[in-house]
DNA sequence: TTGAAAGCGCTAACAC
DNA sequence: GTGTTAGCGCTTTCAA
């Protein structure tokens, strides 16, 4: 491992004047000569040093971990951001201790072990129902300093040293209607899912628009396909009404239709297009294939580490909205 | 957080005194008075002490990070074996650095960025295909005092400080084959799969020792639903031949197996049985319902931090081998 | 059996 | 602009 000590020694100066050139954030007043602080980039560069962040935060009393709050569920999209966030930690040298959970009283025992342990900051995913006590621990952590970014925040929780990543639903929704109405899809259905409203909402604002309306069914629960799904066929019998759009928003849900429907001889992509949310894995490999909306939140776990290390360093990072994609696969 | 230093001035001891009795390895030779072990202790669960890991490492020359490297893949299995490590990690205070990767230039580069960072062991899951530089890079990390926990070794690798934990596929096979048999199947079919023959093996071995026999198809590409079904059920008309049991080693082919055989009218779970592999996500979500192996990952994740950590610290750890289970849905 | 003190790699206050 | 030095929390050598 290439330390300070070995650089200073190669450059010709002292160890602090190496750390002046390579902390991210020096002390306040540091001043360097110009020449000097590229020779030692060089120098470093050269030895191909890569900082020790577990001493750097030793000296500034803490811990150079990021505690990570994960929510403790199997889908896709977890694993994603778990991805993306290893990938730019392991580039900048921060340890993660990921905390899987999914209630609010595991929230409250992250945020109070982060601080036990002086962590350098959080990202956060409470992926749960929102709950007033988030927003109360999230002011308290960064009331005391703490720097956090969280996603899919919603604009729920304000603070100072809080920064948001959030995932577009109602234009993801949006995004499932264009394409249905664009294989012409006369009358729409749809599943209520209460977890995610922005991207029904989504959904049935693009729908109206066209003076069309959309029907709404209480949950998958309630979803008989046989009687439905004939239903609405023999309410159409001339066939101009035909296609029929379904959306759900969970691919969970879409995958019980389509499986249900290929029981009642429907023909899934022709006359009847279903497309769900999420791009969990999978749903490539039904049959049809399943089009659905992808989120990023590969690159949403990248962008969060990046802000967090900015805030830590004492800059600043602004929130930002990321936009979903149109996966269009056989279903829809 | 609570330090040594607090500690030794609430028990009236000096800092050396203390850490002798709270260190997890502490240097040979440390005598303690029983009584003073006793105190100590107790004034530590009282404060609420936990480690502080990267001072400990820190002044034995390294960094308390364990390095994890991971399938670069959304397979709901890295998920659980993520999370059991992060468990555990978090329970004894490990930082983590995970590295997503697939292949053996990326295994490569994490080993030597294990030992550039001094990172204090390494958990590996290199579900690529088996090669023997694999095996050079182990024992050269193993051989320069390495410590590591192999996921799904197969008894490939082997060196000093190298611990196995390994999912034993022979026996899931083995209890897809004795559910078909129970549910009175008497012709058999199965996809080849490479990545995992041990699946097929063990699902072979038991439908062999009954003196039936399987056929085996080349690929899923190759699975022309509509033609193998037609054939299987025309060669038995008169009924007594059904069920038909399928076995695919991964779920992904059940699941486009199971859709495509919706479409053409078979009866799932009746007439044709299906079992994949892995209880992947989704897979609880097709209908009918998939039966397949769970693999019990979660628990190789809390087990190889357990195991590593152990070693870490000079013990030893036995390498083990765990029995998957398999669940049943309707399918099969 | 216990204590004093050095030092891991780095930062920051202070001196020059 | 640059160097000196103390110290973050812990382990370990050496001395008592």
């Amino acid at each position: 491992m290439v330390t300070l000590r070995e650089i200073a020694a190669a450059a010709g100066y002292s160890i602090a004047v190496v750390s002046r050139v390579l902390s991210p954030c020096p002390h306040a007043g540091a001043r360097i000569a110009e020449k000097t602080r590229e020779h030692i980039s060089d120098v470093a560069l050269r030895l191909g040093y890569r900082p020790n962040r577990v001493a750097e935060f030793l000296k500034r009393g803490g811990s150079p971990v990021i505690g990570v709050y994960i929510p403790d569920s199997a889908e896709t999209h977890s694993g994603e951001l778990v991805k993306g966030i290893c990938l730019e930690a392991g580039l900048n040298s921060f340890p993660l201790a990921f905390f899987y959970d999914a209630t609010i009283d595991g929230f409250q025992r992250f945020i109070l072990e982060t601080i036990n342990f002086r962590n350098s900051g959080v990202i956060a995913f409470p992926a749960f129902q929102f709950d007033e006590r988030i927003a109360e621990l999230v002011e308290m952590y960064c009331g005391h300093g703490g720097r956090m970014v969280m996603i899919n925040n919603l604009e729920r929780c304000t603070a100072p040293g809080l920064c948001s990543i959030d995932i577009d639903d109602f234009s993801g929704g949006g995004m499932v209607a264009e394409r249905l109405l664009t294989r012409g899809c006369r009358r729409f259905l749809t599943i209520c899912n209460h977890t995610f409203p922005a991207r029904h909402e989504g959904f049935c604002r693009k729908i109206e628009i066209t003076g069309k309306t959309c029907e709404i069914i209480a949950s998958v629960k309630e979803f008989d396909a046989e009687k439905v799904i004939s239903m609405l066929l023999s309410m159409h019998q001339n066939k101009n009404n035909l296609p029929i759009g379904i959306f759900t928003a969970s691919d969970l849900e879409a995958v019980e239709i389509i499986t249900m429907l290929a029981k009642c001889n429907v023909k899934i992509g022709r006359d009847v297009l279903i497309a769900g949310y999420g791009n969990q894995y999978l749903a490539a490999h039904v049959h049809p294939g399943l089009t659905t909306v992808v989120q990023p939140f590969l690159t949403a776990g990248r962008n969060s580490l990046t802000k967090l290390s900015a805030m830590i360093y004492g800059k600043d990072a602004e929130s930002e909205k990321l936009i979903p994609e149109l996966i269009i696969r056989e279903s829809a």
